[in-house]
DNA sequence: ACGATTTTGTTCCCGCGTTCACAAGCTCCT
DNA sequence: AGGAGCTTGTGAACGCGGGAACAAAATCGT
């Protein structure tokens, strides 16, 4: 409880949440500088990148790389990598760059995946066997711990090296596993209330894909993955470039440096 | 080099894309009062939120709700939902509110989605699986018209109500279909490669699920989808809850629900 | 030993996006 | 008819994030 933070989680796709860091910039005096804990959402949200990134650079065999080349492999540019990496501390070297393994370990540090976390997904329908199979989360800091759903006939159904059980379960796993993260994949009509069981339950953080708003109390983290919206974002460019052709926008032909 | 500097697409998490609108300051005199055309991409992102919540309250009988309303469906500041609104014209009635189905049907109609864009799915695994079985693309304006593998195991299995195709076949139904968007679930390795041949047979548009950056030319718009990377985003906030729990700031002024 | 070179960490500035606050405009009631 | 009460649409303030430019540090070469 406590830790009431001003409330958090709603959406997930923007960095368009709240405050950043109590920084204020003020400073009457030269007296308190503030703790400069508190890294911006935007940088959070790049950190996961770097790490990827880094994790390919170790596996090709590389020792150490300068900002620009992982710049170059996070698609940033080198500038805001730079800056993002200097809100967790100096793990570079002037003249140099950065150690590949160590700078790895460092942001996996501060994200908080040295060790795993337990995760739980409900409603494995479709989307959730899918998510229930995918290796790529145990590789990254994340141990599926539960596969819950409510349909009687998939109870005790083999998805990977797992068993599907019921929801009533919820709260026994969420204790004994020790569940931080759930999964959201039931249909939108039960979204909420399984979040609802969720929170009671103790999880304070929610990736949902259900096509609806949940509302958590303060303090609890949603994340919102929505698939039709990423498709619309799409469509509506795709749109411009069919309709604007002669109105405003650029030619579809070399206009390589859109931006500036 | 580096060179190449995909124009457009290449993250599709954050707002954090490029140039919004060529307004440039410029009009040296009263002359031209600039094409008002080109809405923000902030405002773009949360158009198909807008949509959704208006298919709600329409199929909940609404007939018109008032900013307030809306906002509070959808998730968002009252202030921001009108300032979006506003990009599109003057859809509402002062001391009124807007017309549901009317509203409707002008960001549909913005957006792109009045009549169906084709979508072809290329990797059909566990992902591309679920994402054919999907329901809801349809019903928000996209029509899945073709599902494309590699692997001559799957070739020719049904899924949903369509047949797994080969690569091979990538150019021709890009072409026949008139696919605009291409989504992308196949393993990472083979990521750039697919997406090369979608551009080159014309597709502009393609949401990538792979963990991995693509590279575009430009006017191809990029968005991608990350799982691992938003579990690692709720990790960060988990950890710190976990950790800062003395640390810093804030005192129990328990403030609840969160987007209402 | 010292300067040339490389690359980080940081500062500064600009522009987008969010939010407040209010004038404009519509409806309804008296 | 006229005013009271809402609600939209927008102007303005402001804070955050992005990117360029620069100063500090470390290595290399001579
Ligand atoms: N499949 C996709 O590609 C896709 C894409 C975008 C969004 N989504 C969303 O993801 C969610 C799941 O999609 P899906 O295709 O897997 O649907 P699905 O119908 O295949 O699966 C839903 C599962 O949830 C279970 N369920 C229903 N109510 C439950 C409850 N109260 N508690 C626990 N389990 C419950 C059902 O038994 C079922 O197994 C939906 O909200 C859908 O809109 C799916
Ligand atoms: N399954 C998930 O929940 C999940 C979650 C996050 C990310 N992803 C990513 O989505 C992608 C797909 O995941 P998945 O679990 O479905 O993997 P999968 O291995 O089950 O499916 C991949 C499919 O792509 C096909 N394929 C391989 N190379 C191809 C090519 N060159 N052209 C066309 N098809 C090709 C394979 O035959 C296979 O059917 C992967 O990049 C994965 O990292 C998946």
């Amino acid at each position: 409880m406590s830790s009431a933070r001003a409330a958090r989680g709603t959406q997930g796709v923007g960095p368009g949440e709240e405050r950043t860091r109590p920084v204020t910039s003020g400073a009457v005096d030269g007296a308190e500088t503030v703790a400069p804990r508190g890294i911006p959402d935007a940088t959070v949200a790049r950190l996961p990148v770097y790490l990827r990134a880094l994790v390919n650079l170790a596996e090709r065999g590389t020792r150490t790389c300068s900002s620009e080349d992982l710049a170059g492999a996070a698609g940033v540019n080198s500038s805001k990598l730079r800056k993002d990496l200097s809100y967790l501390g100096s793990y570079g070297t002037r003249g140099v760059g950065y150690d590949v393994e160590y700078l790895r370990y460092q942001i996996a540090r501060e994200i908080g995946v040295t060790q795993d976390l337990a995760v739980a997904i409900i409603g494995i329908g479709n989307l959730g066997h899918a998510l229930a199979n995918y290796a790529g989360f145990s590789s990254r800091g994340f141990r599926i711990v539960a596969l819950l759903d409510n349909d009687p006939d998939r109870l005790g159904e083999e998805v990977g090296a797992m068993r599907i059980r019921g929801l009533d379960e919820l709260e026994t796993v969420v204790a004994e596993e020790g569940v931080s993260i759930g999964v959201l994949a039931t249909p939108a009509a039960a979204a909420q209330a399984v979040s609802d069981r969720l929170v009671a339950a103790g999880v304070t953080s929610i990736l949902n894909f259900a096509p609806t708003l949940v509302s958590v109390p303060a303090g609890v983290d949603v994340r919102k993955v929505d698939l039709s919206i990423e498709l619309q974002i799409l469509a509506y460019h795709e749109h411009r470039k069919a309709a604007g052709d002669g109105s405003s926008d650029v030619h579809p032909s070399t206009r390589t440096t859109v931006g500036v």
